[in-house]
DNA sequence: CTAGGGTTAG
């Protein structure tokens, strides 16, 4: 892009906007250099596109050096240069700062909140999140169609379909629902929270679609274990005209991956970049490397490897995954080491040998990796459930005794292993992780918070609404076993939200087909 | 000439 050299603010104002615009975040912030040299001063229109460039590239000094520049200059109250640092803050998860220039702001419009909302969802503060959505509402701040998608990107993210239902009902209520963003995380939001059929609904409703909208439907299934219909959909989106895009593939191997289409996924692998010209990334190796391995294809998956130039720590854990199904330990050392070189603090493979080596009792390398964990400072998250009963949630962790109920949630939960026990459930102690005595193990996995607040659910939730579990992290094996074996015995169904995928329980079946585990 | 959103995901 020309250099506006000599002129005034104005083309410079409006070269670094263009650069911006193309993602040419670099040149952005060296026009604003060059402009400086020339000795003209940055204003209200400038600093918007460059705190976004400097968030896009990820690079906090820029953005810090900007908001000392702004204050400076005096415009720290103008309401786009605070929303774009207020943005900028967000996109580089420094929630504090952010925080603070929002606590700071004079006046809050729409574009304020929204910033807000959306960072709080990618930071995970679910909670924090909707607490945004209803602080902007009190505000008297109209929602726009901006908000409301981001507002129900954050219900899925938090598998809130209650809340999901009151942003569909306000968008309802506000005009803004026939907006193709508000369409598509509509579509997502049903799907991702288990409620597929309003996804089919609102997808077929639904006046114009993209690649975003087919996206989301194909991604829907597949993770509510319908593959089979994900790919259905693909079909349909071909035939409708619409062009897949990078994101669509992935979701489309991971369809393949979760419902074990082996030669399906290699056919799509191939087209991508055949028919579409769309180029393998990492997060394609990484569902292909699960899908061949899966089906006992593990040579298969690193022949692919070895092709490919572009791999991440993504495409490692894949790999590390798949050692685990395996039990490959060499492998999986590895492929652990391929990801600590890139980030030594990540837990997975931590968590992932330790498994392995627990399968295969080895004790004594459990207690290798667990001291190497312990050496390097990381720490896994605390494993979690929650169920929601009449708006409230109740949280659990493993033996948790804190809930008001806790006694009557344990007798339930002893009576739950007696019925299954009386139909030949026999507890897999694979899946305890601690090296201990067996009756040890077999209590542990009894009392895994998936366990508990299944048992609080079968006291809580009437009888002929579904029990809705979610956790934090994947469910063990045993407790999958186990709580499938609950839905029988209670005639009951149980839908369990794990960090992987749905399992809607019922009849002692799963929907993900015992594929979703190791 | 300026600010926010919607599809992946281990």
């Amino acid at each position: 892009m020309a250099s506006p050299a000599g002129r005034g603010l104005m083309s410079y104002n409006a070269a670094i906007s263009r650069c911006a615009r193309a993602g040419l975040y670099p040149r952005a912030l060296a026009l604003f250099r060059e402009m400086r040299a020339q000795g003209l001063r940055a204003d209200e229109y400038t600093l918007p596109p460059l705190l976004n460039s400097a968030a896009l590239l990820l690079a906090a000094p820029a953005a810090a050096a900007l908001h000392a520049l702004l204050l400076r200059a005096g415009l720290a109250s103008h309401l786009h240069v605070a929303n774009a640092l207020l943005d900028a803050y967000a996109k580089l998860s420094l929630g504090r700062a952010a925080r603070a220039v929002f606590d700071e702001m004079p006046r809050r419009d729409v574009v304020t909140w929204t910033s807000l909302l959306a960072g709080l969802a990618r930071a995970g503060a679910h909670a924090a999140a909707a607490r945004a959505y209803r602080g902007m509402v009190g505000a008297g701040v109209a929602p726009d169609e901006f908000a409301v998608a981001a507002a129900l990107s954050a219900c899925a993210g938090a598998t809130a379909l209650e809340a999901g239902r009151s942003v569909h009902a306000a968008a309802l209520r506000l005009g803004l629902a026939a907006f193709l963003s508000v369409g598509n995380s509509l579509v997502s939001m049903y799907a991702k929270t288990g409620a597929l059929r309003d996804a089919r609904a609102v997808f077929d409703a639904m006046r114009a679609r993209c690649a975003i909208t087919w996206t989301a439907l194909i991604v829907g299934y597949a993770q509510n274990g319908r593959g089979a219909r994900s790919l259905e959909v693909y079909a349909d989106m071909v035939r409708a005209g619409c062009r897949p895009d990078y994101v669509t593939f992935v979701g489309l191997l991971f369809a393949c991956s979760h419902a074990g289409f082996v030669d399906a996924g290699r056919a799509h692998f191939r087209s991508m970049t055949a028919d579409y010209g769309v180029a393998p990334g990492p997060d394609h190796y990484a569902c292909m490397v699960d899908l061949l391995s899966r089906a006992g294809r593990l040579e298969e998956a690193m022949d692919l490897l070895i092709d490919s130039a572009e791999l991440d720590a993504t495409v490692w854990k894949a790999l590390l995954g798949a050692c685990r199904v395996h039990r490959n330990a060499e492998l999986a050392e590895r492929a652990a080491e391929m990801v600590w070189r890139l980030d030594p603090t990540d837990a997975v493979p931590y968590v992932m040998l330790s498994n392995l080596y627990s399968r295969a009792r080895r004790w004594g390398d459990v207690a290798r990796i667990r001291a190497l964990m312990k050496s390097r400072g990381v720490t896994k998250e605390p494993g979690c459930s929650w169920v929601g009963v009449s708006g409230v949630m109740h949280l659990f962790h493993v033996e948790d005794r804190g809930h008001p109920r806790a006694s009557e949630i344990y007798r339930k939960l002893e009576e739950m292993t007696e019925r299954i026990r009386a139909e030949g459930y026999v507890p897999d102690t694979d899946w305890a992780l601690q090296d201990e005595a067996p009756e040890g193990k077999e209590r542990g996995l009894a009392y895994h918070s998936e366990r508990i607040a299944v048992a609080f659910g079968l006291l809580a939730v009437p009888a002929a609404a579904p029990i809705r579990v979610f956790k934090n992290l994947r469910v063990c094996g045993d407790c999958h076993t186990a709580i499938k074996m609950v839905a029988k015995a209670y005639d009951r169904e149980i839908i369990l939200r794990d960090a992987n995928c749905f399992h809607h329980m019922k009849d002692g079946d799963c929907s993900c087909g015992d594929y979703c585990l190791n």
